[in-house]
RNA sequence: GAGGCAUUAGCUCAGUUGGUUUAGAGCACUACCUUGACAGGGUAGGGGUCACUGGUUCGAGUCCAGUAUGCCUCACCA
């Protein structure tokens, strides 16, 4: 394969993607290979690809492609969820834009326009995840109201039922007049927000006294059914068996006592609304009061309000603050600050509603799911998630699960006047009738079924089951789960994490996952979280055509540590794209070379082959310890510089032959062997260009792609090697320095002159290494001596001394100063391991091998301070 | 109100169960380098008393306690 000129990535991505997709690489069966299985966290259908899915999805994909190059069975199963509210919303909208009311259409007829959008629109999402590279198995995509999926669901609620762990109630709950539909407490996102404490006088029945009340909502005073001091409040002990008027509607309602009333909060006394208002809910509960409900579903006053009635529950608020002020009931208006919870969904402000609705028992499941955590058996990543988790789970509380809704799954539950039969279909409900209530004669219209549906989450708690059909067949669900890996954002924790793991133990006994890895929030410059609102989200799509997928995936993964904030910048992708750049032309470098095979290979080439073969294995150990750990930033920081410094800034330059001369067969095939093997340790990380460059670098056999070939086991390393190297590479750059800091040309051809010691002289046997030296530091000469030669400009590499012959003016009085601020330094380390040393306790105490370390570091720097003293004392004398 | 997490170079972060030549990376910065794979580049360099105060230990960026600052989660008083 030829190379083009300069590094264009849309040149390619597609080319390949196209390509592995048709090879059938993506797909996975079942096999006697072990699996490692992930399940996608279900985007929401109506969505498009924004940061957070970029980054969440990409490093599934570095997790499934490194499994599958380490030859195991990699399974990624791609889907999306039906997303209740959202979507009807949605349809909802553009029905209206049509002209079509949704209350003018049956709920069948609704549910075909939704269906029909949902066909022509749904899932564009995970076209755009093939653009950034998902290797996920298509063939698999599931979606949340699918056949399968849907027969899980209502499986799973039949089940929970008859184990009497789901049942039906009446409750005060989250209500959102936008969507009108309940919440479960996991929806509402609460927040504080500028409001207003109203201080109103509720006049005393039959007195000309007036009783001082603090609220938030003036409007809800209609509701009011009575007015609540704390029994041990002195100020209103005289009001006992007494009554209130409520303002502007005159109705007579108790003054009661209850514990529950702060008496150091605004006047003591507070207002009991209990149709709206979870706490004085209880309060009227306890001392059974009227519940007089003034607002609508849309969150509209109705006639119980008597004033008002239609208007929104804010307008009335002003409305009913005046109203207040014209008659004198107005004491005073103060700011105050609140918490306020408002709609996940919608961002509507959540009204509390007395309601019946479905609810699941959560402690009665609970206990597996929290033992599997606090044990590992469920590992998190990063482990402080535990500590979220376990106090959710230790203060659970029972879920709400139905919406009122048409796009979902309609609850299994069918009446017959007010019995309830829950069954998997209408004719079991049918027959369960029949029995109960003793009449054959009942028929299916007999029967009406929940107008309700199951919020989403009562779907997605299933995804890592039922995408392998786990409450039908065995075969896939006892291969694949439990799966792997789950990653995804912290923010679902408890809406969708806790929840799986609830529902592995409850249904297959089992932990739905091994691992939880949980991904940082993507986050711009200023840490704002990003979103379409505040305009500061970049196009996915749009990044990816400026900087390439491979560009795009470089860059969140270099600035994402688990579970911490990512501050997302495109300079980071730019970073990712010339690390791509640099990576093609070094390709052409490689390709350009001719080749002479009667050349006999140097020994300088030779030894940097063995060299590099060590390093690839150190550094192979390093990427693998922080894979497992799911430092994946880590893993990519390590290999970026491993390719760019190790490879080719130093292993290419060795064995670089001179300007437009040939090359020898061997080293050009070390390197692309090399080279072939660093594509493949990048490969998971960024896809495209590593299989475009495996391919330019030599011919491959058909079905020989980097995406399927081995990731390359760990070998020996030299140690004795890396440290010659190591010598190698410092001493290079300190003569570069030291050209450098003396004008020198960098090819002007050096003297340099080390002083013998143990390591030089096990360095100057590594005759290829001292080769490399002279090659790279541009030396005429390298040699070892006994003396201190004079007009030299001198540096310590390792505990040697070195000395360049500069044929140049020195500046002693610089060079003195250097040194002796080195040897400052040196002093000061030595002091301080003789410190260490003299401690007899360390000596007892510390392991041999620390000890003995302490021991080299003493003698590596008192010999270092010597060849100091030394080159000062030369210094000095000039 | 309860709990959690953080504080390391100008910025963003590593520092893997306390011991690897008295703290690392990327970006940014400085100097020099342009007809040679690559200026989307090369060569080298400067920059941190690891928030503060105590304690444990032979040894602390790493463990403990307190202080300060910031962030987050949960539950909430109208």
């Amino acid at each position: 394969m030829q190379l083009s000129d300069s590094y264009n990535p849309s040149d390619f991505e597609e080319k390949w993607y196209a390509h592995w997709e048709n090879k059938g690489y993506f797909h996975s069966e079942p096999d006697e290979r072990e699996a490692f299985s992930v399940v996608i966290p279900p985007p929401n259908v109506t969505g498009v690809l924004h940061m957070g899915h970029m980054l969440n999805n990409t490093i599934q994909d570095i997790l499934v492609r490194k499994a599958r190059l380490d030859g195991k069975n990699a399974c990624w199963v791609p889907g999306t969820d039906h997303a209740s509210i959202a979507t009807e919303a949605k349809v909802v909208r553009l029905l209206r834009e049509k002209g079509i009311k949704k209350s003018d259409l049956t709920r069948e007829e609704f549910l075909a326009h939704a269906w029909e959008w949902k066909d022509k629109y749904g899932g564009i999402i995970l076209q755009q995840l093939k653009k950034l590279g998902a290797s996920a198995d298509w063939e698999r995509t599931a979606f949340t109201m699918d056949e399968v999926r849907s027969d899980g669901v209502t499986k799973v609620f039949v089940d929970l039922y008859n184990k009497g762990k789901l049942y039906r109630k009446l409750r005060m709950v989250n209500w959102d007049p936008e969507a009108k539909t309940v919440l479960s407490n996991e929806e509402v996102l609460y927040k504080d927000e500028h409001s207003k404490l109203y201080y109103i006088k509720y006049q005393i029945e039959d007195s000309d006294e007036y009783l001082e009340v603090a609220t938030k909502r003036p409007e809800t005073i209609m509701g009011d059914t009575a007015v609540a001091v704390n029994p041990k409040d002195e100020r209103y002990q005289h009001l006992k068996g007494k009554r209130v008027l409520v303002p502007l509607i005159g109705r007579s309602v108790p003054i009661i006592f209850d514990d529950y009333v702060d008496i150091e909060f605004g006047t003591g006394a507070l207002k009991v609304t209990p149709a709206h208002d979870p706490n004085d809910y209880e309060i009227g509960q306890r001392h059974d009061l009227e519940v007089i409900a003034t607002i609508n579903e849309d969150g509209t006053l109705n006639e119980k309000a008597q004033l008002h009635i239609g208007e929104d529950r804010f307008k009335a608020r002003k409305l009913v603050s005046k109203d207040l002020e014209e008659a004198g009931l107005m004491l005073k208006i103060e700011d105050y600050q609140s918490s306020i919870g408002r709609s996940e969904r919608t961002n509507a402000v959540v009204e509390p509603m007395l309601s019946l609705q479905w609810y699941v028992d959560m402690p009665s499941i609970a206990k597996p799911a929290l033992d599997a955590v606090m044990s590992d058996t469920v590992q998190f990543f990063p482990e402080k998630f535990k500590n979220t988790y376990r106090h959710w789970m230790e203060n659970i509380r029972d879920w709400c699960i139905s919406r009122q809704l048409w796009w979902g799954h309609r609850i299994p539950a069918w009446f017959y006047n007010d019995e309830v039969f829950v069954a998997e279909s209408v004719e079991e409900a049918l027959e369960q009738a029949k029995e109960k209530l003793n009449n054959p004669n009942l028929t299916l219209d007999d029967l009406k079924q929940d107008e309700d549906v199951l919020d989403t989450w009562f779907s997605s708690w299933l995804w890592p089951i039922t995408v392998f059909d786990g409450f039908n067949s065995k075969e896939e669900i006892d291969y694949y789960y439990p799966t792997s890996v789950l990653v995804t954002g912290w923010d679902i924790i408890f809406l969708w994490v806790a929840r799986m793991i609830m529902a592995g133990y409850e249904w297959k006994n089992e932990l739905p996952f091994k691992h939880v890895y949980f991904t940082g929030m993507v986050r711009d410059q200023k840490r704002r979280k990003m979103s379409k609102s505040l305009g500061n989200s970049p196009d996915a799509l749009k990044l990816i055509e400026e900087f390439g997928a491979d560009g795009v995936r470089f860059g969140m993964l270099s600035c994402s540590p688990a579970g911490g904030d990512l501050l997302f910048d495109d300079k980071l992708c730019l970073q990712g794209k010339n690390f791509c750049n640099k990576m093609w032309n070094a390709t052409k470098l490689i390709k350009g070379w001719e080749i002479d095979e009667s050349l006999t290979t140097p020994i300088g080439n030779f030894e940097a082959a063995q060299w590099f073969e060590s390093r690839k294995n150190q550094v192979l150990v390093e990427v693998q310890a922080n894979m497992s750990e799911y430092r994946l930033s880590e893993a990519l920081i390590t290999i970026y510089s491993f390719i760019w410094n190790d490879f080719f800034s130093s292993f290419l330059e060795y064995i670089k032959p001179e300007y437009q001369k040939p090359i020898d067969k061997y080293s050009v095939e070390k390197a692309i062997s090399f080279y072939s093997e660093i594509c493949t340790i990048l490969h998971p990380f960024m896809p495209f260009i590593t299989e475009e460059l495996w391919h330019v670098l030599q011919e491959r056999k058909e079905g020989e792609d980097c995406m399927m070939s081995r990731y390359p086991k760990v070998g020996d390393m030299d140690q004795s090697l890396l440290a010659d190297f190591d010598m190698l590479k410092d001493a290079t750059a300190k003569i570069r320095d030291v050209r450098n800091k003396n004008q020198l040309k960098p090819k002007d051809p050096l003297k340099v002159q080390a002083k013998e010691s143990d390591e030089t002289l096990k360095f100057l046997e590594r005759r290829g290494a001292v080769d490399l030296l002279k090659k790279m530091a541009f030396l005429e000469s390298f040699e070892l001596t006994n003396d201190d030669p004079e007009d030299t400009v001198s540096f310590i590499s390792g505990k040697s001394a070195f000395h360049v012959f500069v044929e140049k003016e020195i500046n002693i009085e610089e060079e003195l100063e250097k040194a002796k601020a080195d040897l400052k330094h040196q002093e000061g380390f030595v002091t301080g391991v003789e410190k260490k040393l003299s401690n007899e306790r360390f000596v007892n105490n510390a392991p041999a091998a620390v000890v003995e370390k302490e021991h080299k570091k003493l003698a590596d720097g008192k010999a270092r301070i010597e060849q100091l003293k030394t080159l000062i004392a030369k210094l000095s004398n000039l």
